[in-house]
DNA sequence: ATACATGCAAAACGTTTGCAAGGGC
DNA sequence: GCCCTTGCAAACGTTTTGCATGTAT
């Protein structure tokens, strides 16, 4: 399960296994998209201190459970690619929904030139595309 | 000169000619790579006031002279596409350096792929590279 | 027992807003 | 002269910090 590997990223990196933590891991699993540094400490304001949330998620980040987003008004968090397989996201301007999809291979490549072209060594790399699903193309058309 | 190009668009949108909106604009022309709102403020804040910073950045975007970028701890702003071609950044996580790069064609072939695979209309995207330039790379391999 | 983690409260920070004064058209 | 734009000051929301208490190991 899941849950068992985030348990043994716990414990590789000497940190407790805290109620709180497992709390947070837990609702960024049922989420299931990016999620709102904001929605995440709603989502858990009744049970946990926001400090706790921020100190979590800043933890989190430096074990490698979570990624973070930089897309859109500010960034969001989602679990990382050891829970998710690596992929990007478009978001709806309109709507709001997210529709996730795999790594393109073509973009792999491309990777690779960019990185012999310049020098450069790329640690991570981050696509983000914003527009118009299908229902919302619609209902500006028809508007 | 792209001074007369800014001037137009302020005309165009009914925007008064102020010396804020220019000596801000010629701060983004100087700076020449993504820039903090932070970074900005600090660049002016002797002769603007803050919030005279934010409300131009906020109307700049709207007529199309800035871009926003979503990258790195928070957003950056830089001139619009329609002043510097479509291009993107990698940015060095180590000393903060940032190389810009021209739209790879081959991208632009798979956001196609990825619209009409998706029934999804693509209205802007973003690739942020992050990672190592030679230099460090260096630095980190001899240390 | 000994770290480490949490909650609380307060501070720091970036950003936004209302309003009166100033400046472009 | 009109209306837009600015500066000021205060408000606002988010994120961070110090410290005492609680808790996993």
């Amino acid at each position: 399960m899941t849950d068992q590997i985030f348990i043994n990223m716990l414990q590789k990196n000497h940190l407790y296994q805290t109620p709180e933590r497992l709390l947070i891991f837990k609702e960024l699993k049922n989420f299931d998209a990016p999620c709102s540094l904001a929605t995440l400490v709603d989502l858990t304001t009744k049970s946990l201190d926001r400090s706790t949330v921020y100190r979590t998620l800043d933890t989190f980040e430096k074990i490698g459970v979570i990624t973070k987003i930089y897309a859109g008004w500010k960034y969001t968090v989602e679990l990382s690619e050891v829970f998710h397989s690596h992929h990007h996201h478009m978001t709806c301007s309109q709507c709001g929904v997210v529709i996730s999809f795999d790594e393109p291979p073509a973009l792999l490549k491309e990777l690779k030139r960019l990185e012999s072209q310049n020098g450069f060594t790329i640690k991570s790399h981050n696509l983000e595309l914003s527009g118009l699903c299908s229902m919302c193309v619609k209902a500006t058309f028809y508007a």
